[in-house]
DNA sequence: CCGATCCGGAAAATCGTTTTTTCCCTTAAG
DNA sequence: CTTAAGGGAAAAAACGATTTTCCGGATCGG
């Protein structure tokens, strides 16, 4: 346990060794600054005999780079049960910690915490936010610490911060879209309560759907940590309200999977006497009976390019403010009609 | 865009500020020595006003510490469409992200990847190890380099390593027990292809289950990465040649989601004809039709305790080289009459 | 009354790199 | 032949804190 480190091999074990400046063996060791190719040779050479790791705390306090970027949840992240965000989470996170990796920095995740976490002690230079709402405290706080911060979807009211956008108008426009097209005259919008770019795109494209069509809205905004449940009880009081509605648009799967749920439990059926769509193609989509018309949003490539951004503005380089995601494809299954 | 920063106020500028010592300013902040009480004070709202915060690097170059632990896991982490832990992942990194800062440390998320992850840049001074195979990769870099590692799940063959002890074996009894309790006469297994612990003692304990009842045993591994779809056609193929198979145990929840699809379109009622049961009770086995009986592993409880061990011995400090996760409770749901 | 102890703070060393500056020596130009 | 230029490595500064050492004055006991 704990056993005594034998005192790790410094650079200046290395320049001893040789009998060279520390100096010659950093930059023979970088590359940075032209040292004679030979000297080069045998200096790598002996930092390997030696056992040479570089302490990566110096290097950083040095070149005041952390190395390491967060990812930030913006939702509760251990919501117990109900977590309606985890896998939309983890796709990024994966994806993220891997891209990160291979710029050579490292990914260190914070999750939401009743105490707001130290930001300001946080060993990153800088930060990715998953679908901030309007007044996200994170946002403000790595804000005010002059951080780059890359959004994973347009934040409400900064919408010039550089993100990758999700393009959540399109994604709704494609659902209603299909739910239409298979049928449905009235269709019911359940989002969450969380100021997010996603649910007032969708709201707003529903509303212009309805406009145009002549159909009267039924838009409803939940409690997002009410999970699955708080989806299936809204549909049941929604469908004994208004029997007449015959497609659910809930781009929440949590939402959705309680709506399959409550439907089969009052003898709807799924997709014959109503249509069920979600916009996150997570394993619940998968997993629901029936399985869920979800989109798939990419979000390994949303990933990999927001780290992309992120590793650009840290190194100062020019980045566009605003990188689409790739186009949403419908991902069509059997809650409505495959 | 890399907005240049307004340079961070340091303990110099207050010690300059105030005309003392760099030292004063580093005692009187951290309580370490002695200052004069008024003097603290003069200090501390000198810090204040400055808005002064502490560089955690400069702090851990000179302490030694680099305050961040990585979160490994052994599983391919990213992998599409199937990623059977995820979820499990996912429990685990949340409670343990929290449990980590709340000590003031950050965690550090590390995925699988093609090209290790040169684990000896990473600015880690601890990991976790989650559910390692008996010759993980990533436990011989972590053991070579020396650092202290905490396992989630026994690891094969390293049985003597620090480790949260899932206990698989009695979670594989209790399941085991359940079932023969609601009627099963004839129980198959399917585990995954890792050599885990979680898989190897639960193939114990069937064989001990079996060789105790004269129950002839049908055990199958399958590949992880074939997800739903693996569980799925196994099922087929197992109830084709085996049609008195009453019950199935998979302990991978994605194998048995597969094992309900299976069932339901060859026409096997579960509950009534065919039992079906997982292990880790994550949004699966809850989204899965019928909703499957599972086990609640408390992974908030056993990433929390796990944080505990390690951070106790990054600190040198004793800590049992094993603990016991939470005795495992049944979830009993419909796949075994609820 | 003198030397030992204590005390609070200043000064300096330290952690291990990277980066800047200095310096020496060779080469080329005037 | 002298000087300027340039290249390669050594030397030193810097990063920002913590920790150790030092120091002058007050206190105390003998």
């Amino acid at each position: 346990m704990s056993g005594k480190q034998p005192r790790r091999v410094t650079i200046l074990d290395i320049a001893r060794e040789m009998g060279v400046a520390p100096s010659t063996v950093s930059n023979a060791l970088s590359g940075k600054r032209y040292v004679d190719p030979a000297l080069v040779e045998r200096v790598k050479a002996t930092a390997e005999r030696l056992g040479y790791r570089p302490n990566p705390v110096a290097r950083r306090l040095r070149s005041g780079r952390a190395s390491a970027i967060g990812l930030f949840s913006a939702m509760p992240f251990a919501v117990a049960g109900g977590a309606s965000r985890l896998g939309f989470m983890m796709d990024i996170a994966a994806t993220a910690a891997e891209e990160t990796m291979r710029s050579g920095l490292s990914l260190t995740l914070v999750p939401p915490m009743e105490a707001s976490p130290p930001v300001e002690d946080l060993l990153i230079d800088g930060a990715l936010l998953i679908e901030p709402a309007r007044d996200d405290p994170f946002a403000e706080l790595l804000d005010a610490r002059g951080l780059p911060v890359v959004r994973i979807g347009r934040q409400p009211g900064r919408e010039s911060a550089p993100h990758v956008d999700l393009r959540s108008a399109e994604t709704a426009a494609k659902l209603l879209a299909h739910l239409e097209a298979r049928g449905a005259r009235r269709i019911a919008l359940m989002t969450g309560q969380g100021r997010r770019a996603s649910h007032e795109e969708t709201e707003a494209e529903y509303a212009r759907f309805c406009a145009l069509r002549g159909m009267e809205p039924l838009a409803f905004r939940l409690t997002e940590t009410n999970g699955v449940q708080g989806g299936h009880d809204a549909t049941l009081k929604l469908l004994a309200e208004r029997p007449d509605v015959d497609a659910i648009l809930a781009p929440v799967d949590v939402f959705a999977a309680g709506a399959c749920q409550a439907a089969k439990e009052i003898g709807r059926r799924v997709p014959e006497d109503l249509l069920i769509a979600t916009r996150y193609d997570g394993p619940r989509s998968l997993a629901s009976d029936p399985p869920l018309t979800a989109v798939n949003l990419s979000l390994p490539v949303v990933a990999q390019e927001a780290v992309r951004m992120l590793t650009a503005m840290i190194e100062g380089h020019e980045t566009p403010r605003v990188v689409p995601s790739p186009e949403a494809r419908l991902v069509i299954r059997a809650s409505t009609g495959g």
